[in-house]
DNA sequence: AGGGAAAATATTGTTAACAATCCTGTCAAC
DNA sequence: GTTGACAGGATTGTTAACAATATTTTCCCT
Protein backbone atom coordinates (compact mmCIF):
# COMPACT_ATOMS: atom_id res chain seq x y z
CA UNK A 1 0.00 0.00 0.00
CA UNK A 2 2.73 2.21 0.43
CA UNK A 3 3.48 2.36 -3.00
CA UNK A 4 0.47 2.80 -4.61
CA UNK A 5 1.29 3.03 -8.58
CA UNK A 6 3.05 0.75 -11.19
CA UNK A 7 1.36 -2.19 -9.40
CA UNK A 8 2.19 -5.33 -11.47
CA UNK A 9 4.85 -4.12 -14.19
CA UNK A 10 7.86 -4.81 -12.28
CA UNK A 11 8.55 -5.62 -9.17
CA UNK A 12 10.28 -3.39 -5.85
CA UNK A 13 13.25 -3.73 -4.78
CA UNK A 14 14.30 -6.09 -1.61
CA UNK A 15 12.16 -4.14 0.74
CA UNK A 16 11.66 -6.07 4.03
CA UNK A 17 9.08 -3.94 6.41
CA UNK A 18 9.34 -0.34 6.54
CA UNK A 19 9.33 1.82 2.91
CA UNK A 20 12.53 4.09 3.24
CA UNK A 21 14.70 0.75 4.47
CA UNK A 22 16.88 1.39 2.05
CA UNK A 23 17.36 5.41 2.72
CA UNK A 24 17.71 5.73 6.01
CA UNK A 25 20.03 5.77 8.52
CA UNK A 26 19.01 6.33 11.72
CA UNK A 27 21.54 5.21 14.15
CA UNK A 28 24.23 7.05 12.46
CA UNK A 29 26.26 10.02 15.38
CA UNK A 30 26.06 12.83 12.86
CA UNK A 31 23.19 14.86 11.98
CA UNK A 32 22.97 14.58 7.84
CA UNK A 33 22.51 17.90 5.76
CA UNK A 34 19.60 18.71 3.77
CA UNK A 35 21.83 18.62 0.85
CA UNK A 36 22.65 15.01 1.76
CA UNK A 37 18.83 13.81 1.83
CA UNK A 38 18.20 15.36 -1.53
CA UNK A 39 21.20 13.17 -2.96
CA UNK A 40 19.64 10.11 -0.98
CA UNK A 41 15.99 10.78 -2.46
CA UNK A 42 17.55 11.56 -5.93
CA UNK A 43 19.49 8.18 -5.67
CA UNK A 44 16.30 6.49 -4.37
CA UNK A 45 14.43 7.87 -7.43
CA UNK A 46 17.11 6.70 -10.13
CA UNK A 47 17.08 3.58 -9.29
CA UNK A 48 13.56 2.68 -8.34
CA UNK A 49 12.92 2.66 -5.32
CA UNK A 50 11.19 5.36 -4.54
CA UNK A 51 7.96 5.11 -7.65
CA UNK A 52 6.25 8.06 -9.35
CA UNK A 53 3.48 9.19 -6.92
CA UNK A 54 4.95 7.81 -3.58
CA UNK A 55 3.83 9.81 -0.82
CA UNK A 56 6.68 11.08 0.83
CA UNK A 57 5.62 12.22 4.26
CA UNK A 58 7.04 14.99 6.24
CA UNK A 59 6.69 12.68 9.41
CA UNK A 60 8.39 9.77 7.86
CA UNK A 61 11.10 11.63 6.34
CA UNK A 62 11.77 12.61 9.46
CA UNK A 63 12.39 9.48 11.55
CA UNK A 64 13.94 7.76 8.62
CA UNK A 65 16.93 9.99 8.35
CA UNK A 66 16.14 11.38 12.21
CA UNK A 67 16.28 14.51 11.64
CA UNK A 68 13.56 17.63 12.54
CA UNK A 69 10.98 18.79 10.43
CA UNK A 70 12.27 21.85 9.23
CA UNK A 71 15.18 20.30 7.59
CA UNK A 72 13.00 17.83 5.49
CA UNK A 73 10.58 20.84 4.52
CA UNK A 74 13.44 22.22 3.31
CA UNK A 75 15.15 19.43 1.06
CA UNK A 76 11.34 18.46 -0.20
CA UNK A 77 11.48 22.11 -1.71
CA UNK A 78 14.56 21.50 -3.03
CA UNK A 79 13.90 18.46 -4.83
CA UNK A 80 10.19 20.33 -5.76
CA UNK A 81 12.80 22.76 -7.28
CA UNK A 82 14.34 20.43 -9.62
CA UNK A 83 10.93 18.88 -10.30
CA UNK A 84 12.03 15.32 -8.81
CA UNK A 85 9.02 15.72 -6.34
CA UNK A 86 5.62 17.66 -6.48
CA UNK A 87 4.47 19.68 -3.60
CA UNK A 88 0.53 19.80 -3.27
CA UNK A 89 -0.72 22.60 -1.00
CA UNK A 90 -2.07 21.28 2.04
CA UNK A 91 -1.87 17.48 0.91
CA UNK A 92 2.12 16.72 1.28
CA UNK A 93 4.96 15.98 -0.95
CA UNK A 94 5.24 13.24 -3.69
CA UNK A 95 7.73 11.74 -6.14
CA UNK A 96 6.84 13.49 -9.46
CA UNK A 97 4.70 11.51 -12.03
CA UNK A 98 5.51 13.55 -14.76
CA UNK A 99 3.05 14.05 -17.22
CA UNK A 100 3.32 12.66 -21.46
CA UNK A 101 4.27 16.58 -21.97
CA UNK A 102 6.71 16.66 -19.43
CA UNK A 103 8.40 13.12 -20.25
CA UNK A 104 8.33 14.37 -24.07
CA UNK A 105 9.96 17.94 -22.83
CA UNK A 106 12.69 16.07 -20.45
CA UNK A 107 13.69 13.39 -23.09
CA UNK A 108 13.87 16.34 -25.79
CA UNK A 109 16.18 18.27 -23.52
CA UNK A 110 18.32 15.28 -22.80
CA UNK A 111 18.39 15.35 -27.05
CA UNK A 112 19.36 18.70 -27.16
CA UNK A 113 22.28 18.73 -24.77
CA UNK A 114 24.01 15.21 -24.15
CA UNK A 115 25.32 14.91 -27.97
CA UNK A 116 27.03 17.97 -27.71
CA UNK A 117 28.51 16.99 -24.12
CA UNK A 118 29.90 13.77 -25.98
CA UNK A 119 30.93 15.87 -28.72
CA UNK A 120 32.88 17.78 -25.56
CA UNK A 121 34.27 14.56 -24.10
CA UNK A 122 35.54 13.23 -27.18
CA UNK A 123 37.44 16.62 -27.27
CA UNK A 124 38.98 16.77 -23.72
CA UNK A 125 38.70 14.22 -21.59
CA UNK A 126 41.57 12.72 -20.02
CA UNK A 127 42.80 9.25 -20.70
CA UNK A 128 41.96 8.34 -16.90
CA UNK A 129 38.71 9.93 -17.29
CA UNK A 130 37.33 8.03 -20.24
CA UNK A 131 39.27 4.88 -18.24
CA UNK A 132 36.66 5.42 -15.24
CA UNK A 133 33.94 5.83 -17.82
CA UNK A 134 34.78 2.15 -19.31
CA UNK A 135 34.70 1.00 -15.83
CA UNK A 136 31.43 1.66 -15.29
CA UNK A 137 30.35 0.57 -18.94
CA UNK A 138 32.42 -2.68 -17.61
CA UNK A 139 30.21 -3.36 -14.43
CA UNK A 140 26.99 -2.16 -16.60
CA UNK A 141 27.40 -5.35 -18.80
CA UNK A 142 28.34 -7.77 -16.01
CA UNK A 143 24.95 -6.78 -14.12
CA UNK A 144 23.08 -7.42 -17.38
CA UNK A 145 24.87 -10.35 -17.80
CA UNK A 146 23.84 -11.85 -14.96
CA UNK A 147 20.38 -10.49 -14.77
CA UNK A 148 20.55 -7.47 -12.03
CA UNK A 149 17.78 -5.48 -13.02
CA UNK A 150 18.08 -3.33 -10.31
CA UNK A 151 21.96 -2.92 -10.66
CA UNK A 152 22.09 -2.54 -14.18
CA UNK A 153 19.07 0.30 -14.18
CA UNK A 154 21.31 2.02 -11.31
CA UNK A 155 24.74 2.01 -13.61
CA UNK A 156 22.59 2.49 -17.05
CA UNK A 157 22.67 6.16 -15.52
CA UNK A 158 25.57 6.37 -14.36
CA UNK A 159 27.05 5.60 -17.36
CA UNK A 160 25.42 9.20 -18.71
CA UNK A 161 25.81 10.83 -15.45
CA UNK A 162 30.23 10.06 -15.33
CA UNK A 163 30.00 11.30 -19.00
CA UNK A 164 28.72 14.49 -18.30
CA UNK A 165 31.20 15.09 -15.17
CA UNK A 166 33.38 14.21 -17.70
CA UNK A 167 33.19 17.23 -19.75
CA UNK A 168 34.69 19.21 -16.58
CA UNK A 169 31.88 21.29 -17.14
CA UNK A 170 29.69 21.53 -13.26
CA UNK A 171 26.46 23.21 -14.67
CA UNK A 172 26.29 20.84 -17.45
CA UNK A 173 26.45 17.82 -14.44
CA UNK A 174 23.91 19.67 -12.40
CA UNK A 175 21.23 20.22 -15.40
CA UNK A 176 21.88 16.21 -16.52
CA UNK A 177 21.13 14.97 -13.01
CA UNK A 178 17.65 16.42 -13.13
CA UNK A 179 17.01 14.77 -16.51
CA UNK A 180 18.30 11.61 -15.71
CA UNK A 181 17.06 11.52 -12.78
CA UNK A 182 13.71 12.13 -14.00
CA UNK A 183 13.90 10.00 -17.21
CA UNK A 184 13.88 6.98 -14.52
CA UNK A 185 10.82 7.80 -13.32
CA UNK A 186 9.50 8.41 -17.16
CA UNK A 187 10.88 5.17 -18.47
CA UNK A 188 9.31 3.64 -15.43
CA UNK A 189 6.15 4.98 -15.87
CA UNK A 190 6.15 5.00 -19.84
CA UNK A 191 8.15 2.69 -21.33
CA UNK A 192 7.93 -0.42 -22.72
CA UNK A 193 8.34 -4.06 -19.75
CA UNK A 194 11.62 -5.03 -20.19
CA UNK A 195 13.43 -2.56 -21.75
CA UNK A 196 13.88 -0.30 -18.79
CA UNK A 197 17.78 0.63 -19.30
CA UNK A 198 19.61 1.56 -21.74
CA UNK A 199 21.41 -1.22 -24.46
CA UNK A 200 25.16 -1.18 -23.04
CA UNK A 201 25.90 -1.99 -26.60
CA UNK A 202 25.26 1.65 -27.10
CA UNK A 203 27.45 2.91 -24.33
CA UNK A 204 30.30 0.75 -25.57
CA UNK A 205 30.13 2.22 -29.31
CA UNK A 206 29.80 5.47 -28.18
CA UNK A 207 32.89 4.94 -26.01
CA UNK A 208 35.20 3.55 -28.63
CA UNK A 209 34.11 7.07 -30.64
CA UNK A 210 35.34 8.97 -27.43
CA UNK A 211 38.38 6.86 -27.34
CA UNK A 212 38.99 7.64 -31.07
CA UNK A 213 38.30 11.50 -30.45
CA UNK A 214 36.05 11.52 -32.37
CA UNK A 215 33.70 14.60 -31.41
CA UNK A 216 31.42 13.99 -34.60
CA UNK A 217 30.67 10.40 -34.32
CA UNK A 218 30.21 10.47 -30.37
CA UNK A 219 27.57 13.38 -30.98
CA UNK A 220 25.73 11.15 -33.74
CA UNK A 221 25.77 8.15 -31.53
CA UNK A 222 24.62 9.65 -28.12
CA UNK A 223 21.95 11.10 -30.51
CA UNK A 224 20.72 7.96 -31.77
CA UNK A 225 21.19 6.02 -28.83
CA UNK A 226 18.68 9.01 -26.83
CA UNK A 227 16.10 8.57 -30.39
CA UNK A 228 15.82 4.69 -28.74
CA UNK A 229 15.10 5.32 -25.92
CA UNK A 230 12.25 7.64 -26.76
CA UNK A 231 11.66 5.51 -29.30
CA UNK A 232 10.69 2.61 -26.46
CA UNK A 233 8.37 5.09 -25.03
CA UNK A 234 4.46 5.35 -25.08
CA UNK A 235 3.41 8.95 -24.88
CA UNK A 236 0.35 8.53 -26.33
CA UNK A 237 -2.26 10.48 -23.76
CA UNK A 238 -3.23 8.00 -21.38
CA UNK A 239 -1.14 6.65 -18.44
CA UNK A 240 -0.98 3.30 -17.79
CA UNK A 241 -2.68 1.52 -14.90
CA UNK A 242 -3.83 3.28 -12.38
CA UNK A 243 -2.12 6.53 -12.18
CA UNK A 244 -4.78 8.14 -14.51
CA UNK A 245 -7.17 8.47 -11.53
CA UNK A 246 -4.87 9.50 -8.84
CA UNK A 247 -3.62 12.32 -10.71
CA UNK A 248 -7.14 12.95 -12.63
CA UNK A 249 -9.07 13.23 -9.28
CA UNK A 250 -6.60 15.40 -7.44
CA UNK A 251 -8.13 18.32 -6.46
CA UNK A 252 -5.30 21.00 -7.55
CA UNK B 1 27.67 51.01 0.21
CA UNK B 2 24.42 49.00 -0.54
CA UNK B 3 25.86 48.00 -4.46
CA UNK B 4 29.55 47.02 -3.56
CA UNK B 5 30.93 46.06 -6.56
CA UNK B 6 31.14 46.62 -10.05
CA UNK B 7 31.94 50.29 -8.55
CA UNK B 8 32.66 52.14 -11.88
CA UNK B 9 32.12 49.99 -15.04
CA UNK B 10 28.60 51.28 -15.15
CA UNK B 11 26.06 53.29 -14.06
CA UNK B 12 22.72 51.60 -11.89
CA UNK B 13 19.44 52.11 -12.92
CA UNK B 14 17.85 54.71 -11.77
CA UNK B 15 17.34 54.43 -7.90
CA UNK B 16 16.88 57.42 -6.09
CA UNK B 17 16.83 56.03 -2.61
CA UNK B 18 15.76 52.63 -1.29
CA UNK B 19 17.61 50.10 -2.19
CA UNK B 20 14.57 47.94 -3.46
CA UNK B 21 12.97 50.36 -5.49
CA UNK B 22 12.30 49.23 -8.81
CA UNK B 23 11.47 45.42 -7.17
CA UNK B 24 8.92 45.88 -4.55
CA UNK B 25 5.20 46.59 -4.08
CA UNK B 26 4.78 46.82 -0.81
CA UNK B 27 1.03 48.64 -0.62
CA UNK B 28 -0.58 45.88 -2.61
CA UNK B 29 -3.37 44.42 -1.14
CA UNK B 30 -2.25 40.63 -1.95
CA UNK B 31 0.00 38.72 -0.45
CA UNK B 32 3.02 38.15 -2.87
CA UNK B 33 4.16 34.69 -3.24
CA UNK B 34 7.28 32.70 -3.14
CA UNK B 35 7.31 32.07 -6.41
CA UNK B 36 6.76 35.48 -7.24
CA UNK B 37 9.46 36.83 -5.36
CA UNK B 38 11.69 34.18 -6.63
CA UNK B 39 10.26 35.69 -10.70
CA UNK B 40 10.85 39.30 -9.45
CA UNK B 41 14.51 38.82 -8.15
CA UNK B 42 15.07 37.03 -11.11
CA UNK B 43 14.27 39.73 -13.07
CA UNK B 44 16.07 42.06 -10.96
CA UNK B 45 19.19 40.11 -11.50
CA UNK B 46 19.17 39.58 -15.18
CA UNK B 47 18.23 43.79 -15.65
CA UNK B 48 21.18 44.53 -13.64
CA UNK B 49 19.03 46.33 -11.28
CA UNK B 50 20.73 43.91 -8.60
CA UNK B 51 24.60 43.80 -9.31
CA UNK B 52 26.71 40.26 -8.51
CA UNK B 53 27.33 40.43 -4.76
CA UNK B 54 24.96 42.46 -3.82
CA UNK B 55 23.76 41.30 0.08
CA UNK B 56 20.26 39.96 0.11
CA UNK B 57 19.50 40.71 3.88
CA UNK B 58 16.10 38.41 5.17
CA UNK B 59 14.55 41.58 6.92
CA UNK B 60 15.11 44.29 3.95
CA UNK B 61 13.35 41.68 1.99
CA UNK B 62 10.45 41.30 3.99
CA UNK B 63 10.26 45.01 4.27
CA UNK B 64 10.44 44.85 0.59
CA UNK B 65 8.03 42.55 -0.41
CA UNK B 66 5.12 43.09 2.73
CA UNK B 67 6.28 39.08 3.75
CA UNK B 68 7.21 37.29 6.72
CA UNK B 69 10.85 36.01 7.08
CA UNK B 70 9.60 31.80 6.32
CA UNK B 71 8.43 33.28 2.56
CA UNK B 72 11.79 35.06 2.05
CA UNK B 73 13.96 31.91 3.38
CA UNK B 74 12.32 29.74 1.09
CA UNK B 75 12.63 32.18 -1.92
CA UNK B 76 16.16 32.44 -1.11
CA UNK B 77 16.61 28.86 -1.06
CA UNK B 78 15.25 28.27 -4.02
CA UNK B 79 17.11 31.24 -6.17
CA UNK B 80 20.20 29.46 -4.31
CA UNK B 81 19.36 26.09 -5.92
CA UNK B 82 19.28 27.76 -9.42
CA UNK B 83 22.90 29.54 -8.27
CA UNK B 84 21.40 32.94 -8.88
CA UNK B 85 21.95 33.38 -5.15
CA UNK B 86 24.57 31.78 -2.90
CA UNK B 87 23.77 31.08 0.62
CA UNK B 88 26.80 31.66 2.84
CA UNK B 89 26.12 30.10 6.92
CA UNK B 90 25.45 32.82 9.25
CA UNK B 91 25.97 35.25 7.42
CA UNK B 92 23.25 35.60 4.45
CA UNK B 93 22.38 35.61 0.98
CA UNK B 94 24.46 37.23 -1.61
CA UNK B 95 23.83 37.37 -5.13
CA UNK B 96 25.93 34.92 -7.33
CA UNK B 97 29.17 36.08 -7.99
CA UNK B 98 30.43 33.39 -10.93
CA UNK B 99 33.96 33.17 -10.69
CA UNK B 100 35.95 32.20 -14.40
CA UNK B 101 35.37 28.75 -13.97
CA UNK B 102 31.54 28.52 -13.54
CA UNK B 103 31.50 31.49 -15.97
CA UNK B 104 32.78 29.12 -18.48
CA UNK B 105 30.53 26.33 -17.25
CA UNK B 106 27.38 28.50 -18.02
CA UNK B 107 28.65 29.77 -21.61
CA UNK B 108 29.48 26.39 -22.39
CA UNK B 109 26.22 24.86 -21.31
CA UNK B 110 24.47 27.38 -23.36
CA UNK B 111 26.78 26.82 -26.39
CA UNK B 112 25.81 23.21 -25.72
CA UNK B 113 22.02 23.69 -25.61
CA UNK B 114 20.87 26.74 -27.74
CA UNK B 115 22.20 25.75 -31.05
CA UNK B 116 19.93 23.07 -30.77
CA UNK B 117 17.07 24.94 -29.37
CA UNK B 118 17.07 26.90 -32.67
CA UNK B 119 17.06 24.33 -34.67
CA UNK B 120 13.85 23.33 -32.78
CA UNK B 121 12.40 26.53 -32.85
CA UNK B 122 13.37 26.82 -37.08
CA UNK B 123 11.33 23.51 -37.57
CA UNK B 124 8.12 23.93 -35.49
CA UNK B 125 7.79 27.38 -33.97
CA UNK B 126 3.99 28.73 -35.38
CA UNK B 127 4.36 31.77 -37.68
CA UNK B 128 2.54 33.63 -34.83
CA UNK B 129 5.27 32.89 -32.02
CA UNK B 130 8.52 33.92 -34.71
CA UNK B 131 6.33 37.13 -35.08
CA UNK B 132 6.18 37.20 -31.65
CA UNK B 133 9.74 37.15 -31.61
CA UNK B 134 10.67 39.84 -34.20
CA UNK B 135 8.49 41.91 -32.13
CA UNK B 136 10.89 41.33 -29.28
CA UNK B 137 13.64 41.84 -31.90
CA UNK B 138 12.29 45.15 -32.79
CA UNK B 139 11.87 46.87 -29.68
CA UNK B 140 15.32 45.28 -28.72
CA UNK B 141 16.63 47.76 -32.33
CA UNK B 142 14.89 50.51 -31.03
CA UNK B 143 16.19 50.71 -27.53
CA UNK B 144 19.40 50.02 -28.70
CA UNK B 145 18.86 53.01 -31.34
CA UNK B 146 17.58 55.19 -28.56
CA UNK B 147 20.48 54.28 -26.49
CA UNK B 148 18.65 53.02 -23.32
CA UNK B 149 21.04 50.54 -22.16
CA UNK B 150 19.05 48.55 -19.60
CA UNK B 151 16.07 48.41 -21.83
CA UNK B 152 18.34 47.11 -24.66
CA UNK B 153 20.10 44.47 -22.03
CA UNK B 154 16.88 43.45 -20.71
CA UNK B 155 15.01 42.85 -24.23
CA UNK B 156 18.45 40.62 -25.55
CA UNK B 157 18.23 38.17 -22.63
CA UNK B 158 14.29 38.40 -23.35
CA UNK B 159 14.76 37.23 -26.90
CA UNK B 160 17.23 34.51 -25.97
CA UNK B 161 13.97 33.29 -23.81
CA UNK B 162 11.22 33.70 -26.14
CA UNK B 163 13.55 31.78 -28.50
CA UNK B 164 13.16 28.81 -25.84
CA UNK B 165 9.79 29.46 -24.81
CA UNK B 166 9.43 29.30 -28.54
CA UNK B 167 10.30 25.35 -28.79
CA UNK B 168 7.50 24.98 -26.61
CA UNK B 169 9.53 23.17 -24.15
CA UNK B 170 8.95 23.83 -20.58
CA UNK B 171 12.09 21.95 -19.21
CA UNK B 172 14.26 23.89 -22.08
CA UNK B 173 12.91 27.38 -20.90
CA UNK B 174 12.95 26.73 -17.43
CA UNK B 175 17.00 25.87 -17.79
CA UNK B 176 17.83 28.77 -19.92
CA UNK B 177 16.17 30.74 -17.97
CA UNK B 178 18.62 30.29 -15.15
CA UNK B 179 21.72 29.92 -17.68
CA UNK B 180 20.87 33.60 -19.10
CA UNK B 181 20.17 35.12 -15.85
CA UNK B 182 23.17 33.70 -14.79
CA UNK B 183 24.85 34.89 -18.06
CA UNK B 184 23.94 38.58 -17.15
CA UNK B 185 25.71 38.41 -14.09
CA UNK B 186 28.80 37.01 -16.13
CA UNK B 187 28.44 39.49 -18.74
CA UNK B 188 28.52 42.12 -16.00
CA UNK B 189 31.73 40.96 -14.25
CA UNK B 190 33.65 39.67 -17.00
CA UNK B 191 32.31 41.62 -20.48
CA UNK B 192 34.35 44.20 -21.69
CA UNK B 193 32.44 47.18 -21.52
CA UNK B 194 30.65 48.64 -23.97
CA UNK B 195 29.78 45.28 -25.33
CA UNK B 196 27.04 43.82 -22.29
CA UNK B 197 24.69 42.70 -24.41
CA UNK B 198 23.96 40.90 -27.53
CA UNK B 199 24.41 42.36 -31.03
CA UNK B 200 20.55 42.26 -32.19
CA UNK B 201 22.02 42.03 -35.87
CA UNK B 202 22.58 38.33 -34.59
CA UNK B 203 19.65 38.11 -33.52
CA UNK B 204 18.40 39.02 -36.88
CA UNK B 205 20.24 37.02 -38.76
CA UNK B 206 18.76 34.20 -36.57
CA UNK B 207 14.99 35.36 -37.03
CA UNK B 208 15.83 35.16 -41.03
CA UNK B 209 17.10 31.50 -41.11
CA UNK B 210 13.99 30.50 -38.53
CA UNK B 211 11.85 32.35 -41.18
CA UNK B 212 13.45 30.40 -43.77
CA UNK B 213 13.06 27.21 -41.73
CA UNK B 214 16.40 26.84 -41.74
CA UNK B 215 17.54 24.10 -38.84
CA UNK B 216 20.71 23.58 -39.69
CA UNK B 217 21.41 27.59 -40.55
CA UNK B 218 19.56 28.47 -37.08
CA UNK B 219 22.08 26.05 -35.73
CA UNK B 220 24.88 27.41 -36.55
CA UNK B 221 24.10 31.11 -36.43
CA UNK B 222 23.10 30.59 -32.83
CA UNK B 223 26.24 28.84 -32.11
CA UNK B 224 28.06 32.24 -34.01
CA UNK B 225 26.28 34.21 -31.58
CA UNK B 226 27.35 32.71 -28.39
CA UNK B 227 30.93 31.62 -29.58
CA UNK B 228 31.12 36.10 -30.36
CA UNK B 229 29.70 36.46 -26.51
CA UNK B 230 32.22 33.80 -25.03
CA UNK B 231 34.91 35.85 -27.12
CA UNK B 232 34.32 39.36 -25.55
CA UNK B 233 34.78 38.26 -21.92
CA UNK B 234 38.05 38.19 -20.35
CA UNK B 235 37.97 35.04 -18.16
CA UNK B 236 42.00 35.13 -17.46
CA UNK B 237 41.98 34.52 -13.51
CA UNK B 238 41.94 37.64 -11.87
CA UNK B 239 38.79 38.83 -11.21
CA UNK B 240 38.19 42.99 -11.53
CA UNK B 241 37.98 45.55 -9.47
CA UNK B 242 37.27 44.46 -5.64
CA UNK B 243 35.70 41.30 -6.44
CA UNK B 244 38.27 38.92 -5.46
CA UNK B 245 38.99 40.24 -2.21
CA UNK B 246 35.69 39.79 -0.90
CA UNK B 247 34.94 36.49 -2.56
CA UNK B 248 38.51 35.22 -1.73
CA UNK B 249 38.92 36.54 2.00
CA UNK B 250 35.01 34.89 2.94
CA UNK B 251 35.22 31.64 4.93
CA UNK B 252 33.52 28.71 3.18
C1' DA C 1 -27.20 -2.26 5.13
C1' DG C 2 -25.88 1.88 2.58
C1' DG C 3 -25.10 6.77 2.30
C1' DG C 4 -24.03 10.95 4.18
C1' DA C 5 -22.95 14.29 7.65
C1' DA C 6 -20.17 15.47 11.51
C1' DA C 7 -16.69 14.80 14.88
C1' DA C 8 -11.99 13.08 15.67
C1' DT C 9 -7.50 12.48 14.07
C1' DA C 10 -3.55 13.30 11.46
C1' DT C 11 -0.83 16.13 8.47
C1' DT C 12 0.69 20.30 6.63
C1' DG C 13 1.42 25.45 6.93
C1' DT C 14 2.58 29.55 9.73
C1' DT C 15 4.04 32.36 13.41
C1' DA C 16 6.74 33.79 17.10
C1' DA C 17 10.08 33.24 20.46
C1' DC C 18 14.69 31.56 21.40
C1' DA C 19 19.64 30.36 20.43
C1' DA C 20 23.81 30.91 17.96
C1' DT C 21 26.75 33.35 15.05
C1' DC C 22 28.69 37.33 13.07
C1' DC C 23 29.62 42.28 12.56
C1' DT C 24 30.69 46.90 14.68
C1' DG C 25 32.19 50.18 17.73
C1' DT C 26 34.68 51.06 21.85
C1' DC C 27 38.42 50.90 24.88
C1' DA C 28 42.73 49.71 26.68
C1' DA C 29 47.53 48.41 25.97
C1' DC C 30 51.69 48.64 23.45
C1' DG D 1 48.68 55.80 16.32
C1' DT D 2 47.93 51.17 15.70
C1' DT D 3 46.59 46.64 17.29
C1' DG D 4 44.16 43.67 19.94
C1' DA D 5 40.42 42.15 22.78
C1' DC D 6 35.82 42.80 24.46
C1' DA D 7 31.07 44.09 24.70
C1' DG D 8 26.89 45.43 22.46
C1' DG D 9 23.86 45.10 18.71
C1' DA D 10 22.21 43.06 14.61
C1' DT D 11 21.36 39.13 11.67
C1' DT D 12 20.78 34.43 10.73
C1' DG D 13 19.46 29.61 12.19
C1' DT D 14 16.48 26.51 14.94
C1' DT D 15 12.87 24.95 17.75
C1' DA D 16 8.39 24.47 19.38
C1' DA D 17 3.82 25.74 19.80
C1' DC D 18 -0.24 27.14 17.20
C1' DA D 19 -3.55 27.44 13.19
C1' DA D 20 -5.51 25.64 9.02
C1' DT D 21 -6.53 22.15 5.98
C1' DA D 22 -7.22 16.96 4.64
C1' DT D 23 -8.35 12.52 5.84
C1' DT D 24 -10.42 9.04 8.42
C1' DT D 25 -13.65 7.27 11.55
C1' DT D 26 -18.00 7.19 13.73
C1' DC D 27 -22.68 7.60 14.05
C1' DC D 28 -27.24 8.63 12.60
C1' DC D 29 -30.87 8.43 9.33
C1' DT D 30 -33.20 6.49 5.42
Amino acid sequence: MYFPVLTGSFEMAPMTDGPEREIDDPASGEEITEAEIVERIFEAVMERRLAAGTKLSESELCKAFGVGRMRIRRALLLLAAREVVELRSNRGAYVACPSPAQARDVIEARAALEPAVARLVAERASPETLAALAAVLEEEAAAHARGSRHEAIRLSGQFHLRLAEASGNATLVRILKDLVTRSSLIVAIYGAAGLETCRDHDHATLLAALHARDGAEAERVMAAHLADIFATLDLSGRMPAGLDLAQLLARP
